[in-house]
RNA sequence: GGGCCGUUAGCUCAAUGGUAGAGCAACGGACUCUUAAUCCGCAGGUUCUAGGUUCGAGUCCUAGACGGCCCA
């Protein structure tokens, strides 16, 4: 199959003129030459010389230090003889010093150079009289031409459809931008040595499933030709990561992408981030302890301190998270219902009509009540807050409660209004798990196209012997919002999903 | 899927239905310690697209595209 694309024609002036001056390179040499080997970083060399107590103008010179570094040049301030530029590299910026004396035709050359170009430059680390580190350069070189212009240095680039689709604009100019993928990477690393230190091993299970299953969640359909077989992409990693307990392997994670077929909003990108995780021999309890300290530790590493800003509201992780029962918390707030009503669907139902939630003929006391909870508690649970005993009903993966069989031995984590974990004693009755799938076809055969397909497998694995196992999953954009403050999960992903640019 | 808002120069933004402008960037010039450098000069437009109303549309109407926010 071939696919051609077309090159973007929106040549201006602007471009033919930075064109024009490719060209021209062209008849010199090779005009993209990579045999210039940068030895020192800006941020690096920000950090060495910070102490300007320590590190006079006369202090630098005396050490006469040489380094050579590139970057993209940033800002060009011309004053006749003598020049300023800025370039930025991955660690940082820093300014250069430009002579025409020392540089003699290099310095004529530059003159030509444009903002967004990048260059390499040689020379002698100093300090200017207004204190600014800076190199003196005497080797200067263009290593990559830049045809199109960047955005206002001032107010940089806001537009944010263009922030989104032009991500490598977005990180050249927004500072902020870097910021918060900065502390993603930073996060993930901590959560991958968090669950490391506790004897977990990484694994990668596969993305694309014969049966979908472990989340109820539309999947996209995909086709292999070769074996003319339909796939589905994964919607959760849960049943393979489970064969793999089985298997023996007691404490495993897989941190990668999760596909949902489903709307596209501020919360919810069609792919996404999720840590799964499952321990053998431990129960919720104790995955949620890890969770709360798996939490925290992200923040610190991610922000350097657990007490969170978000969306203007204070959002502390440091003290023990709020545990509380979802039908304690749906009555907290409901204070129509009374307790010995939240298992009488008739009662409930008319609870419902009060609140303006459609409830279809099939839904049972359980469904009805996560419902209410959806409704009137969760956007409420800013302080981070584990809801547990959620209704068996919507738990078709869980151990249903020994006392209680009506409810399972679950969580789900809260914070800033938001779903951010989710994790359970996992079923591993192969009997009772089989009669689950059972109940999950009987509602896709009548319509409901989020239940889960019957995975005979994974009944055979459990049948095998699953230990006591308890599991987890966390959505590691939503994290990475909270940490970073900031609104949209589209800002925390470096590609966001956008419908196709289209041409004018 | 529904509601509201937006789309004007490379970027950030103006413009009662009556000649489409500014700042930055660019271009020409001056300037050997600037840092949003400064000063002088000059240029730059499919006003998202397609229709419609009007003597006249960036502006009003209809449809559509893309984006943002809210809701489902």
């Amino acid at each position: 199959m071939t696919e051609t694309t077309t090159p973007i024609v929106d040549e201006n002036r602007l471009i033919a003129e930075r064109r024009a001056k490719l060209h021209e390179l062209r008849t010199h040499g090779n005009a993209y030459p990579n045999d210039f080997h940068p030895d020192a970083f800006a941020g690096q060399l920000q950090d060495d010389y910070a102490d300007k107590e320590q590190w006079s103008a006369e202090a630098i010179d005396g050490i006469a230090r040489r380094v050579r570094v590139a970057g993209r040049m940033l800002a060009k301030r011309i004053m006749g003889k003598a020049a300023f530029t800025q370039i930025q590299d991955q660690s940082g910026r820093i300014q250069l010093f430009l002579q025409q004396s020392t540089l003699g035709e290099s310095y004529e050359a530059f003159k030509g150079f444009d903002v967004g170009d990048i260059l390499g430059a040689e020379g002698q680390v100093m300090r200017t009289k207004t204190g600014e580190l800076s190199i003196k350069v005497d080797r200067l070189r263009l290593l990559t031409k830049s045809l199109r212009p960047l955005p206002d240095k001032w107010h940089g680039l806001e537009n944010v459809e263009q922030r989104y689709r032009q991500r490598y604009v977005d990180l050249i100019v927004n500072e902020d931008s870097r910021r918060v993928f900065a502390l993603r990477s930073r996060a993930v690393r901590a959560i991958r040595d968090f669950m490391e230190g506790r004897g977990f091993v990484e694994v990668e299970t596969p993305m694309m499933h014969p049966i979908p299953g472990g989340a109820t969640a539309r999947p996209f359909v995909t086709h292999h030709n070769a074996l003319d077989l339909q796939m589905y992409l994964r919607v959760a990693p849960e049943l393979y990561l489970k064969r793999l307990v089985v298997g023996g392997l007691d404490r495993v994670f897989e941190i990668n992408r999760n596909f949902r077929n489903e709307g596209v909003s501020t919360r919810h990108n069609p792919e996404f981030t999720m840590l799964e995780s499952y321990q053998a021999y431990a129960t919720f309890n104790e995955v949620m302890d890890m969770t709360e300290a798996m939490i925290r530790c992200a923040a610190q590493a991610g922000a350097g301190t657990t007490s969170l800003n978000w969306e203007g509201r204070a959002i502390d992780l440091g003290p023990a998270f709020a545990r509380t029962r979802m039908d304690d918390a749906v009555l907290a707030v409901n204070p129509e219902i009374r307790r010995e009503q939240l298992r009488d669907r008739e009662a409930m139902v008319a609870h419902c009509a009060r609140l303006g939630i459609h409830v279809k003929k099939d839904y049972g006391w359980g469904k009805i009540l996560l419902e209410i909870f959806e409704k009137t508690v969760e956007q409420n649970l800013v302080q981070p807050t584990f809801i547990t005993a959620h209704p068996t009903e919507v738990s078709p993966l869980a151990r249903a409660n020994d006392q209680d069989p009506g409810i399972t031995d679950r969580f789900e984590l809260f914070i800033g209004g938001k779903e951010l974990a989710n994790g359970f004693s996992e079923l591993n009755d192969p009997e009772d798990q089989a009669a689950r799938f059972l109940a999950q076809v009987e509602a896709k055969d009548s319509g409901d196209d989020e239940a889960m397909h019957f995975d005979a497998d994974y009944i055979r694995a459990l049948e095998y012997g699953l230990p006591p196992t308890g599991g987890l999953g966390v959505g590691i954009d939503r994290l990475v919002m909270l940490i970073a403050d900031v609104p949209s999960i589209r800002d925390v992903l470096l590609f966001p999903y956008m419908r196709p640019e289209v041409e004018r």
